[in-house]
DNA sequence: CGTGTTTGACCAGCGC
DNA sequence: GCGCTGGTCAAACACG
């Protein structure tokens, strides 16, 4: 029923409502790999970018495009153009390989003249090259989208490794009851926390991955795994060594300081972590009649998990016969991001639809819900809340996985926050001793995020696990720093959020390097001025007679 | 007139 | 069972 009317008005040309004008830092993401295997993707980046940043854009493409041309095939003197390709390939099927082109030949042959012969054969050679070019195109395109999925799990790993790391030392802490380890098995990991300020400062490094894959692959059954409820707060220290006493309920926004909170009173395994990996479900949640939140699947299902909660259904979307725990799981998971905005709403490159508004308990401002309308049934949804102790922070909470292929400006936060979810879920989690070991000292803070003081951070209170992502705080780092002492800048507009001080501290919240996260607080954020003139919905097909 | 937002009603979970 | 709360629905409304 929902569903149907999400679908409709999403169906009919959604992707140019609500887009942000004009983003003034808008950084092209296809040219950093995030349009890899969306082809829709490319089709938001006319709209949303305006005639100014056309050119960087398309430049920044065609780069791109020329330098995987080139890589394979030196092809350009020939003047070929993907559409070129793409009609070549058309020949390349039905006529089949060279033998095809070589009885066309001969059929033009018949009726051109004899002094054509090197333009034959020029033809022919391009004929070849162009099939050739198709086909090293497709699989050029196959290895895009490989190499998307892979950086996208990289990133997931990068959110997890610090957590990681710093359980590892926790490991070693209690067992030894000392604080330094030289020497001591694990060591090496000792060495990763300070490399990672190396990374993020080089915008390179894949040792950290690699050593954090190892060690963990060490222990099989390490306590990551292993954790059910556990607690783990920063900033006030508490000392307790054991999840055995939770702590008192915190808000969702609840940050005390740069700490890290560690909750959940159910956890998931880990996710696959892929964008679009739930098109399997788009044509289910598509073609139900049924309201995309109802979940077909009986709770069994959860119980035969033994982590979801039996409110998890609620989350779920509509989906086919076959149960999909994945989908649940991301769907329970929540990556919220404050940050400090004017504007009522930071833009992350989605399309949102309202859909209700509460007073939340606790917090004099409203609290706002949105769904995803890029594509029918997206389970995707967010909350936004101002921060009742400073207003001026925006709490921006997102639950669930994108259904279908994001426009490259959205990638950055689907991206983090899936590999934040991803991180929540996975089980990586520190259990009862990492919350003893990060007890009191923004220990693990400082270990994710050695050069920041963006935090991610755990709530302890949700009821659903919810990784925090704090960019609110000034950076020391001299760069972010700057950024965030400042005015806004120039391209912060009217919102009066720096997107540079959002951009570094997602990137440093994320750890990866910079150039991928600055696109994402790149746009303009969200200006209720700039609403996007463009909406098209059709009316609900359904009127229930609720209401008199 | 078609669209997104508003806002009161509805629903489920939870604690008592 | 009752009240509270969070989350969602959908008619009514506002807007371009
Ligand atoms: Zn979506």
């Amino acid at each position: 029923m929902e569903s149907s009317y999400l679908g409709k008005r999403r169906m009919n040309g959604g992707a140019d409502r609500e887009t942000p004008r004009a983003p003034a830092a808008f950084l092209p993401a296809a040219a950093l790999g995030y349009e890899c295997g969306h082809a829709e993707a490319a089709h938001h980046l006319p709209r949303r970018v305006a005639a100014g940043e056309m050119d960087f854009f398309k430049k920044e493409k065609r780069e791109r495009k020329d330098a995987a041309a080139a890589a394979f095939v030196p092809s350009d003197e020939h003047g070929i153009k993907e559409d070129d390709l793409t009609i070549n390939m058309g020949l390349h099927h039905v006529g089949g390989k060279k033998s095809s082109i070589r009885s066309e030949e001969s059929t033009v042959d018949d009726v051109v003249s004899s002094d054509n012969v090197d333009h034959r054969e020029t033809k022919a050679e391009l004929a070849l090259a162009k099939s050739e070019l198709g086909r090293l195109n497709e699989e050029n395109k196959q290895l895009k989208d490989f190499v998307s999925r892979l950086t996208l799990k990289y990133n997931a790993f990068q959110m997890q490794m610090p957590v990681y790391t710093t359980l590892l030392q926790q490991q070693q802490r209690t067992n030894n009851h000392r604080a330094l380890l030289r020497g001591a098995p694990g060591h090496e990991l000792m060495n990763v926390v300070p490399e990672t300020k190396d990374q993020e400062g080089s915008g390179g490094g894949h040792l950290l991955p690699r050593q954090f894959i190892s060690s963990i692959g060490t222990a099989p059954d390490d306590p990551l795994h292993s954790m059910g409820s556990y607690a783990v707060r920063g900033g006030d220290s508490s000392g307790s060594t054991s999840n055995a006493e939770p702590p008192p309920p915190q808000p969702l926004d609840y940050c005390p300081g740069n700490g890290l909170m560690v909750s959940g009173k159910d956890l998931m395994p880990l996710p696959a972590f892929e964008h679009g990996h739930q098109q399997q479900h788009l044509a289910h949640e598509m073609g139900s009649s049924s309201r995309a939140d109802e979940p077909p699947q009986p709770h069994h299902l959860a119980a035969q998990q033994g982590w979801l909660s039996n409110k998890v259904h609620k989350f779920l979307p509509a989906k086919g016969p076959e149960p999909v725990p994945e989908a649940a799981t991301m769907r329970k998971a929540r990556v919220s991001v404050r940050a400090r905005s004017e504007a009522p709403m930071i833009n992350d490159g989605c399309q949102w639809r309202k859909y209700g508004q509460k007073m939340a308990k606790g917090n004099p401002c409203p609290r706002a819900y949105y769904r995803c309308t890029m594509a029918a049934g997206c389970p995707v949804r967010k909350q936004v809340q101002r921060c009742a102790e400073d207003t001026t922070v925006v709490i921006t909470t997102y639950e669930g996985h994108h259904n279908h292929p994001l426009p490259p400006a959205a990638m950055p936060m689907a991206s983090t926050t899936a590999a934040a979810a991803s991180m929540l879920l996975s089980g990586s989690m520190p259990s009862a001793d990492g919350g003893s070991l990060m007890a009191g000292s923004n220990f693990l803070a400082r270990a994710v995020l050695p050069c920041s003081s963006n935090v991610a951070t755990i709530s302890a209170s949700a009821p659903f696990p919810t990784v925090t992502l704090d960019l609110t705080q000034p950076p020391p780092g001299a760069a972010s720093a700057t950024a965030f002492a400042q005015p806004a800048p120039a391209q912060a507009r009217a919102t009066g959020t720096e997107p540079s001080q959002l951009q570094a501290a997602l990137a440093d919240a994320a750890g990866r390097p910079m150039p991928l996260t600055t696109q994402l607080f790149g746009q303009k954020l969200y200006d209720p001025s700039s609403k996007a003139p463009a909406r098209r919905r059709t009316r609900r097909a359904t009127p229930s007679a609720r209401r008199p």
